[in-house]
DNA sequence: CATGAATGAGACTTCATTCAT
DNA sequence: GATGAATGAAGTCTCATTCAT
């Protein structure tokens, strides 16, 4: 009866560790595919990293690039879940949302995980097109429809001058793409610091955004 | 003498086509790391596509990263030298001298092959540094002298405010990266009317470092 | 219970299996290295010879220059190690111990595949200088050293005059090597008796060796 | 008129040099042959080093394998002939004229590029037998004749004793052939001074060879 | 379910040989 | 006769994928 409780424990700890197998195996693969990109990855490095024989990535993935997939699918959705709901109860100048907003994107596209991603999406897209229209969908157009909510608000109140920014807020955060391509080629050859880099983009956005304060007491 | 002028002729048609084969080879390269990336391009079909044996091209190139930097340095550098020298005897005002720049810079990066090189250069540059390392150099960096020069003039005559903008001058030209990304990857789904886009930023960004005109008056 | 039999005698015939295949593959690999020389080896030929695939080899060795040194190690090694053992505990005149010694190592330089292997070094090895110093460190400085404590003893033992033939061992076996060349090259045209030939030398030798019996008697 | 003495003489040095042609590239041949082996020289390599085209190579040889018998037919004789001559009217004891010839053989086979061919002929015999068996009967019995000759002589005249070494007289420059290995292999890991391993073998060599002055005297 | 040995297609690169000039 | 550009077969090594255990 010990064996049989035994072996029930057992079961339940690897049914555990094989619910778990595929999130364990997408993770090494992300780091490896940031890493190295698409083609330079290699299943027998991603396995090791996962702690699996080789063979054990085809009982979950029917190939590399599902697997791939899975691990943009699997790894940006959670990543960027969270900025959205900064934006709904903000109180205050919108200028201070923008700046906010801008920054937080900024450092989350650089410092973390994403901008592997940005680059797999960009380098590989093509290859790929599924990819990219996920990526639009679930990314993209959320990131644009906050961005044109923030546009809005500050024309609506008064802040901004309404320069047509909102056909395509993706110019906001140019510098943060720019900035992502940057880190992972030309860092080396001349780094950039990004808050600095950063700040000197916001003040000149601003600074042709805002509505002139001498207008405005004029 | 009719013969002697046969052999001269035939002498230099053969000599112009010698000539000519390294360029075939590099267009038909181009054409082929555009389409696939660096890792995934083939020799074989570099000479397929060139209409060479295979060994022919290492007549002409020493490796495929050599072939690579003979088609950023026939394909890329001379379209930077002709930005530059529209900078050299520009008259006018600085701000018509880099609306000009940055919409030249723009279409060059998205509406020729470079824009392919930029994204090859992101997506591999890690894989094979060489290649970052030798388009930073080649490229990147002679940009940016060429912005940090413009942006000299601007102050110099008191036309723009001195923000700091050299430190990191590729701030101007995020938009034009962030849209060889766009162009490459979402376009389909969300279309951007790339003069319009940088019409826009360039408002902006010049409303934002113009010396304010009433300053000016007062 | 029988399962776990089964499953166990399973598992050790494939783990044998498993086991052996390196073997499998150098023997195949001497024969073609014996056959054609180093760089004339194909991989493709020791393959199939070996009855495995061209990537199979690469589970085992890491690159052709590696398989050669493991040939090696696995049959000229052993080889010498046995030579080596033969003195350890030998008693009795040292003239007979030099005797036995040059006669087996005559006879496994020129009757087993070692002729080839030196062939080979002699060959190629200006072009893969990896494999002579390998070769250098593996056999033959075990093999002078040998040589110098057959000579260490019979001086010792008061045998042998010191004239000096531990600075160059390796003359001592000059004859193996010559006929190890001459069995490869020149035997059609010049049949080579090797018992005979080393019975010459040797008594040559040992006549100008050995200290003279009148000598010892005056 | 002059125009035709000019083109007389031209055709002249160029007849001359076409006739000489040949001998510049085996002799350049020889050279990469010689430093590279017979699988790793490139005619690339020959070409370049006897100042003409690849292509030409091919107007006086059929093939890589034709070029390289050339090579060694047309090198190899003639720093050969010499030697022979030496003996013919040498006075004094045969022990002397054994110790010269041994020395002089030992010397041309290490310090000339007979060495070379001596390691081309052990390393690619095999796979060319017209080779082996041209140099066999142009180098290899002459010289075993030249040392019948000096053994008859010692044993004729009563200074060596007669134990059959004519059978192989090969034996006696077994240390040059050793040497001669050594020499381009394990040279660097464990020089030898040429001239005293020679002294070592002549010396063992006469004391058991010679017939003991004490017998004689006794 | 998991393993990891085995496969074999395919990549870059070299170089003997050919041939138009 | 001489050139040297061009060829293309062949070699080593890699790695996604399969499958017996």
């Amino acid at each position: 009866m010990a064996e049989t409780i035994g072996k029930t424990a057992e079961k339940a700890r690897a049914q555990r560790r094989k619910d778990e197998r595929p999130q364990e195996i997408t993770a090494a693969a992300l780091k490896e595919f940031a890493q190295r990109g698409f083609a330079a990855t290699r299943l027998d490095d991603v396995a090791s990293r996962a702690g699996v024989a080789k063979g054990t990535i085809y009982l979950y993935f029917d190939s590399k690039v599902d697997l791939f997939k899975a691990v943009v699918r699997e790894t940006v959705i959670p990543q960027f879940e969270q900025v959205g709901n900064l934006l709904a109860d903000f109180e205050g100048p919108t200028e201070d949302l923008l700046r906010m907003f801008l920054k937080r994107i900024a450092h989350d596209f650089v410092e973390t995980d994403i901008h592997h991603i940005i680059r797999l999406i960009h380098a590989e897209g093509q290859q790929f097109p599924d990819l990219s229209e996920f990526y639009f969908k679930e990314v993209i157009s959320r990131g644009m429809a906050r961005m044109r909510e923030i546009l809005a608000r500050g024309v609506d109140r008064g802040e901004f001058r309404d320069v047509g920014l909102e056909a395509y807020p993706q110019l906001l955060i140019s510098p943060a793409i720019m900035a992502t391509m940057w880190k992972s080629t030309f860092e080396s050859y001349s780094p950039m610091d990004l808050d600095r880099a950063l700040d000197l983009h916001i003040d000149i956005l601003l600074n042709g955004l805002k509505v002139p304060s001498n207008e405005a007491q004029g």
